[in-house]
DNA sequence: CGTTATGTTGATAGCCGTCAACATACGTGG
DNA sequence: CCACGTATGTTGACGGCTATCAACATAACG
């Protein structure tokens, strides 16, 4: 870790922060500048590889985190074996269970990841000072329980054919190509699924075998085309998320 | 609404949340006198009746609200019908998405309900004045996330067995007689459903008959013993628990 | 006591899980 | 560069779990 310049001496130091590529939808991006340099103290970063774990259920990593990039699922396993996805999250997110030592799920680099490593109790400290940060995690959180729940109408009551143009749909929506839709680029954009199979199976609550059928079939109907293995585009997005009977209302 | 006497006068005046019985667990609990006298001055009480809506996706209700007794349960409707609970919540839980005024969700009365009802703009204004209460939202939202995750596990990869027996072991978790174990009392505590079979399908993504076979299953199996339609008691709590598949430390 | 809502039980069907074979991609060492 | 082995993904056959449809039982209610 490098040591920033004092603070006191200039407003006009340097900090790693400014490069960062999250750093103003990120919760730091609620803290002042001098703030941000306490932050940038204690903060180191660390990148994780794809399949690596960055914490495990029931035990305290000893930190909290910002996701500057990659892709991080958190998952529970019950004792035989059994795995579900509970929660993918993307950079900007927060990553860790503040308050709470003993969090009750995996966290797994889905991809290859990059993190902004906090500290838990310093940084517990500071979210306790700074009542604009502890805000922007509250809404975190809560968009968090909005996506989850969202999530719960999909394992509980959705078809396998719904479940996983569900998720092609909320990929398509969260990739950074989306929204750029260019009148003059007639190519149909291309998306990266984050995910391996086993992972689609293990987050939509279905087999590998199920998940594999279902997609062939979007493919074999001209809802989708695969490039490759981990790309695929979408012909019509309004038809697939017709398929995936998403509501207009639970887009947000 | 009866207006509290002057708190200017005195600090021994009376407040209607004196006498509330959740005053201590929820929300309002990091208020001082003073912020009490204030939120009580914008609050009034309301009663719902079993089925009864409370508030409906989409469309802003504006107000929040404490629970002070019974059960609300949450649900999201698919436009062909097909409905999943996505959250139960009890007294003295907050009830309502803070700084947004769009659920996407229905509220509904599950059992009848009494709420103390705020106003969204001055609760939220409160809300931002005080930190101390924001993060009380804030760790109550946590611990909803960790049982909607919770849930998710249910919702995707348990069987239908399992799902039944977590929702009774859930439900004698939560009830006000567990934890009384009284050496002198060798009957069985009994617990009461606070869902119809109709709800309880809707909250672990079943159909009415499945819920009603493997709950007579249970029944046949001695595991449960049922009194009338809406109580039960448990033989072999340990065992319910193992049919339902539960991680030892998936019970906070 | 009749009527309706709610819950239970049975028969059947279909979706998805399981098991198995095969295909493709990936990495390693010759 | 190719051969080989492993990991990952696809496709097929079959079976079981749970949904669906239906009849009946019980409870709730006027």
């Amino acid at each position: 870790m490098t040591a920033a310049p004092d603070p006191t001496t200039t407003l006009q130091f340097s900090l790693r922060c400014d490069h960062c590529t999250v750093r103003h939808k990120a919760l730091c991006g609620a803290l002042s500048r001098d703030e941000l340099a306490d932050l940038n103290r204690i903060a180191r970063t660390r990148r994780f590889v794809a399949g690596e774990s960055i914490m495990s259920a029931g035990e305290d990593s000893g930190f909290l985190a910002n996701i500057v990039g990659g892709v991080v699922k958190l998952t529970k396993i019950m004792a035989d074996g059994r795995q579900q996805i509970v929660g993918l999250q993307f950079a900007p997110d927060f990553l860790g269970r503040a308050f709470r030592k003993n969090a009750a799920y995996h966290a797994e680099a889905a991809t290859d990841v990059e993190l902004c490593l906090f500290p838990r109790t310093p940084f517990e400290s500071l979210l306790r000072a700074k009542p604009d940060m502890e805000q922007r995690l509250l809404e975190e959180t809560l968009d968090e329980l909005d996506s989850a729940r969202e999530w719960m109408l999909l394992l509980g009551r959705k078809t396998a054919q719904e479940k996983v143009a569900s998720f092609l749909c909320m990929i398509a929506r969260r990739s950074p190509q989306a929204g750029c839709h260019h009148e003059s680029a007639p190519v149909e954009p291309h998306y990266m699924l984050p995910l391996s199979r086993t992972d689609i199976a293990d987050y939509l609550g279905l087999t590998i075998e199920t998940v594999s059928r279902q997609i062939s079939k979007l493919k074999s109907q001209g809802i989708i085309r695969l490039h490759g293995i981990r790309e695929f585009s979408v012909r019509d997005l309004a038809e697939l998320t017709e398929i995936a009977n998403i509501d207009a209302d639970e887009q947000a």
